[in-house]
DNA sequence: TTAGGGTTACAG
DNA sequence: CTGTAACCCTAA
């Protein structure tokens, strides 16, 4: 880890972070622009967040999840090192600097493609639940605390996580996605179509659409701890009058989507739990800005910093 | 303007 | 010297 030039501050990344969260990775002359972030990063030009974006994604992907065909280059005097115990590094490392990603989440190992012929239908939390489930690696399948602990190990958890994963898993069980023996999940063989009961075709077809961009919809509530750290820094860096709208915004969202949830509710369950994990979110929010409980909620989301 | 490869400066 | 992060170059 080196320090070299004009070395990026916290301030700087937590803007950037932000921005992305706004605006999405790869418009940087958007972020560049907003005069949310233009104080902090005046002296930074779009490249110099683009690189920097990639340095940050760089470091953070490199030990937490599958490497790119990246350093492919620079490989002939390295001694490869077998790790006798896998588990050894990744838990005592543990990046909590989880970069926001567009993409799906690909389940590492290598033993199984959720991927269907265009884009994953799974949902974010899906794909954690597959995801932890296949790193967990236990043969007989892992049980509903596991999958639990390695997800709030790794992400942020909204305070009600074991009912919105009980639902899930409930939903994914029920939709074939995995497979329940004897109180222990397993990942399903064929992932893709198995499932396809032409009893009343067009109906359940039209239903399996609406639910499946229901729960994208839904999904983007669910935030990961960096996202949460993100959105909190923003809001350090907010005005009075910003902040409070942008809580109010929301709190707004949430509602719409408790809203929605229940008038769809009657067969989606795991939506619903995903609408409280917004209205979770909205109330951390709001508590932070009124600084009303802040002490506890910084000890949630940055249990080693201040 | 952006994505990606490449280069340079600095820390260990 | 090696690895890393900031910086540079250029095709699309």
């Amino acid at each position: 880890m080196g320090a070299p030039k004009q070395k990026w501050t916290a301030e700087e990344e937590a803007a950037l972070k932000a921005g992305v969260l706004k605006h999405g990775a790869g418009k940087w002359r958007t972020i560049l622009k907003d005069p949310e972030f233009s104080g902090v990063l005046s002296l930074r030009s779009n490249v110099d967040l683009k690189d920097k974006w990639r340095n940050m994604s760089v470091t953070a992907n490199g030990w937490g999840s599958r490497e790119k065909a990246r350093l492919a280059l620079k490989r002939s005097q390295q001694i490869p090192k077998y790790d006798d115990n896998p588990m050894a590094l990744s838990t005592v490392v543990r990046s909590d600097e989880e970069i926001v990603d567009v993409k799906p989440l690909a389940i590492s190992g290598g033993a199984l493609q959720i991927d269907g012929p265009k884009r994953s239908i799974l949902s974010r939390l899906d794909n954690l639940i597959l995801e932890a489930i296949t790193n967990l690696k236990d043969p007989s399948g892992s049980n509903k605390t596991s999958i639990a602990l390695y997800i709030e190990d790794q992400y942020w958890a909204p305070p009600n996580f074991k009912r919105l994963l009980s639902a899930k898993l409930k939903y994914l069980t029920a939709s074939g996605k995995l497979i329940k023996v004897k109180r222990k999940y397993r990942i399903a063989p064929s992932l893709a179509f198995s499932e396809r009961r032409r009893s009343s075709g067009l109906l359940l077809l039209e239903e399996r659409q609406k639910d499946s961009s229901r729960a994208e919809k839904y999904d983007s509530k669910i935030l990961t701890k960096s996202q949460i750290d993100a959105e909190l820094a923003k809001m350090r860096n907010m005005t009075a009058e910003e902040a409070a709208a942008a809580a109010a915004r929301a709190v707004a969202e949430a509602e719409a989507a408790i809203a929605e949830a229940e008038e769809a509710a009657r067969e989606a369950d795991a939506a619903e739990a995903d609408a409280e994990a917004a209205q979770a979110f909205a109330e951390a929010a709001m508590m932070t800005l009124k600084g009303r409980n802040t002490s506890k909620l910084v000890k949630i989301f940055f249990p080693h910093i201040e």
